[in-house]
DNA sequence: GAGTGGTCTAGACCACTGT
DNA sequence: CAGTGGTCTAGACCACTCC
């Protein structure tokens, strides 16, 4: 006797179209029947067509586009990014000669991408400190910050990998003036070599990673369905003269980014 | 002229109801009107209510129960989880008599909260490693693993703060035969003391952290609405002789779960 | 203009919860 | 039992895209 199955029929739908698509029947990038022909070929109404695909929305395998259909998503370039032998990295590097640092960036190091796989943006801004920013840089409100927006994304995928948003004390920075001009970006060596420029030695960097839903901007810019999570990180940078020095929003698509932390312990000494 | 509202008439209930319910109207834990209700106050259909309230239940402000209502959310017992230095105070523990190890955990070190607010369960099992598993250990698949699960709550809400599941290589624990039983749970010391009993130092930690989907199990366990990610973290300690020894699959509600690390740079010696 | 996904309606039956 | 949320139907109009 076959067991009846018990569970809502858009689910099972749902699980039907998952199956031809991680099979390969539907190829990635491939339109998807429209909704009414899901409807009709299934027999269920469109209301209950659309609530499959929402699911499949939401386990990222599907794309719907007003006015042009819904298509199967392509697996997206994965990142794993393995922060704590970034930052060391990009500390070191920082006190190489130009040519050096010109060979490589940060974002290389984590896809595998070559940099002319990549391409680069950045917009630069002064903005004043409102109370979360002042909070973290532990600054009067109002201080004037700059404010730093960048993504990177390859060349394969429109949608970029991350989105940054980093701020500076305008104060520090402008001690060196090509720090305040975005046509200098991508800057050689990144932000730690920038700051070498105005005197500052990192001494730590702490990273808070939570997982929440995007902004409808996010959404957009990383080109993430609704209902999928982005990873944000806040990596706020103290040096060593225990001073934050730059606090950074870092917003990551939460279904191809991995971020990576090692832990080093010290040797018992018994 | 007031300007039209041309956002769906359904996010603009949401948007209504999230304004009581952040302004304190609506206050929490009080049951929200039911759908019927809110459909004639609103003088919308039934059908887009229920998308007004499936946005609610996606920012985490509603729960919804089949048969008894729907609920304004307390707002969640937040964790922050300082790996890096959890992780360096676990191993310094480790060596400390039993009546000093007795009197803390990593919870409470995370939360703020004492043993006695705290629920334990544990759970043992004996399982074959998958594909997966190891991949992770670097042994052949099939090698019997000991696999622990793991969650704790807090006594003032339900559902756990974490659902941990922990595997050991099964030979390496059977040398003390109490790390076999889940009855000696929770163990003074935790794992890294438990590795002690058999010899085992670590030498690094590596934390691989993703936001996903939760399994409908997940959703259930940690009580979080479906929409809303899970932080994902993969946990593999190694030895001082490079062999992994411990590799955890973690599972936190995104919703209230911050992840911190601390990245120490080493001083520049120019 | 034809076809697509996004919104919306006015019903219906169901499974589940409380009394 | 009545009331709740979960599923489902058979329609409708809209904004958008492409030809």
């Amino acid at each position: 006797m076959i067991p009846r199955d018990w569970r809502p029929r858009y689910l099972q739908l749902a699980e039907e179209l998952r199956a031809q698509i991680v099979s390969g029947k539907l190829v990635q990038g491939a339109a998807m029947p429209s909704e009414t022909e899901l409807a009709e070929s299934s027999g269920l109404s469109r209301t209950s067509v659309r609530n499959a695909i929402r699911q499949l929305r939401e386990w990222g395998l599907v794309r719907a586009e007003q006015g042009r259909g819904t298509y199967v998503r392509a697996p997206r370039q994965r990142i794993r990014r393995h922060n704590t032998e970034r930052y060391q990295w990009e500390k070191d590097r920082a006190l190489l000669d130009e040519g050096q640092r010109r060979k490589t960036g940060g974002t290389e190091h984590d896809t595998g991408l070559t940099v002319d796989d990549l391409k680069f943006h950045a917009e630069y801004a002064q903005v004043p400190a409102d109370d979360d920013m002042a909070n973290a840089f532990d600054l009067p409100t109002g201080t004037l910050l700059l404010r730093r927006l960048y993504w990177t994304s390859s060349r394969h995928e429109s949608a970029p990998l991350s989105v940054s948003y980093s701020y500076l004390p305008y104060d520090l920075v402008a001690a060196n003036p090509e720090l305040l001009d975005a046509e200098n970006e991508p800057w050689p060596g990144g932000t730690q070599h920038q700051l070498f420029t105005v005197g500052v030695e990192l001494a730590r960097i702490v990273d808070e990673v939570r997982a929440r839903p995007p902004s409808p901007d996010e959404a957009e810019l990383l080109d993430i369905e609704p209902g999928v999570s982005v990873l944000a990180l806040r990596k706020t940078s103290i040096d060593i003269t225990d001073r934050v020095v730059e606090v950074a929003d870092i917003v990551f698509p939460g279904d191809r980014t991995e971020l990576v932390y090692t832990t080093d312990l010290k040797r018992w000494t018994t």
